[in-house]
DNA sequence: GTACGGGTTTGATATGAATCAATCTGGATG
DNA sequence: CATCCAGATTGATTCATATCAAACCCGTAC
């Protein structure tokens, strides 16, 4: 017993990215085999969080990104009226904080969905790390400008798209990055409450329940409290592309 | 004279970053002074855009990042129905392109929204002197994680804020914009159309123009097609709050 | 088991902005 | 100078979604 924490203290922050299952869509993807050691050096095994539990939060100081583990997180900005405005969902392998690496502080707070264990990458050891391998750097570039790309979509997606189209576009989203971390695209449990949808979504709660009601008369997908599977893909991906339709 | 010639003939192509006036808003501001000539030494000066002409098109080839030196620039993704999307305007002094370091292709458009001339960054080079310059490195992160904030900050705009309140939102944000590089924050010609503005802010047209004969009458701005003049910033900057005030 | 409460669903009504349809403006062109 | 045309404005009507209000569902606590 007294061992067992004697081992822990033996390398209480170490993460290991040569074992981990999601070294495929991490960090660690970026890099060649002999250089994983260097990652390793700087990664700290971050700590479990239960849900609801923030990660980090807004206009606190500014020190890590963190890779999701296991578990969901989500990120929101909050304003000067205190109104909330989700910004993100993320899944395993995905990084955390990308946002925040213009200033002193976090840009936004990261909130654990569920229970949820991450990597912890200090930014001044990951800036001095890419600095040194070019690879490594290339990632980060790859990574903050498909978070703009991402972003810019959403905005697509508020601007010009209906709610049934915005949540076919979600469900959609959620489906293919389920299916690359090797789980059912067809059936999955939602991470998050309706009422993070509605807010990431743009839209009241009381419209996402309406159009899960919807599809769900419509046989296009089956929903009972996160659990939802989608029983007709295609309908889904029509939904999206309707506004395409009538546009052009 | 003779030499002055000879100089300009020394180097067809690279742009002083010394002399340029934009240095302080630009990628030089990074940099110690010393350095400075690495950063002038992958730069190309650019040629010069008429009104319309494009900068970079979506799907082709991703090559470079384009600081603009004079003019504007409006960028926008073309969904597959031909739908376009403006997803921002750039001034002198900022980069443009950032969106596109995660792939092969350019991820927008870029267009010339007056006659504008750029500076050009091959991101290869770009990319290598980066891993040698740590600060222009941090730079980089710092330039690319202010455009997932920006973008963030718009998708905001779009799911909760009124016509009224995204235009306002819109006019500070040119007001300052401007007022950085040294010119009237409150006298200013809007480089884009009226058309430009609703689709970026999500609007139809004719709710911008309502929208902007509306305060014209509540004597906060006096608009004359491109020309603007904001007679009360203050009633403005009440009126992007007034949903902080609901809110909160 | 019963009571509680957050999250969700359902229904009725209100509303902001889109859409449709003219009209207007001002700069470019012959 | 008259014509043209794209962009901008104004007005009337429609519509998708918010809002308000109530009921429901289910896991948790007592």
């Amino acid at each position: 017993m007294a061992q067992a924490i004697r081992i822990k203290q033996a390398s209480p922050l170490k993460a290991s990215c040569h074992k981990c299952s999601l070294s495929n869509l991490c960090l660690p993807l970026a890099i060649e085999e002999n250089d994983l050691d260097r990652l390793e050096d700087i990664v700290q095994q971050g700590r479990i969080f239960n849900r609801g539990e923030h990660i980090f939060e807004q206009s606190t100081p500014f020190r890590s990104c963190f890779a999701v583990r296991s578990g969901a997180v989500k990120t929101s900005i909050i304003t000067e009226g205190g109104e909330e405005q989700v910004t993100g969902f993320f899944m395993p392998g995905e990084l955390v904080g990308l946002d925040s690496m213009s200033g002193e502080s976090y840009a936004c707070t990261a909130k654990a969905l569920e229970r949820t264990s991450v990597c912890e990458f200090p930014v001044e050891k990951l800036e001095e790390l890419t600095g040194k391998l070019p690879d490594l750097q290339h990632h980060m570039y790859h990574l903050m400008s498909q978070e703009i790309q991402n972003s810019h979509q959403l905005a697509m997606l508020l601007s010009k798209n209906t709610a049934e189209e915005r949540i076919a576009a979600l469900l959609l989203s959620l489906s293919s990055r389920f299916q690359r971390r090797r789980m059912s695209p067809t059936n999955f449990s939602l991470p998050m409450a309706r009422n993070d949808i509605a807010n990431f979504l743009g839209l009241a709660v009381e419209t996402v329940s309406r159009v899960f009601t919807r599809f769900q008369n419509q046989g296009i997908i089956r929903a009972r409290g996160r659990e939802v599977e989608l029983l007709d893909v295609e309908a889904l991906q029509l939904v999206t592309r309707d506004s395409a339709r009538q546009g052009g």
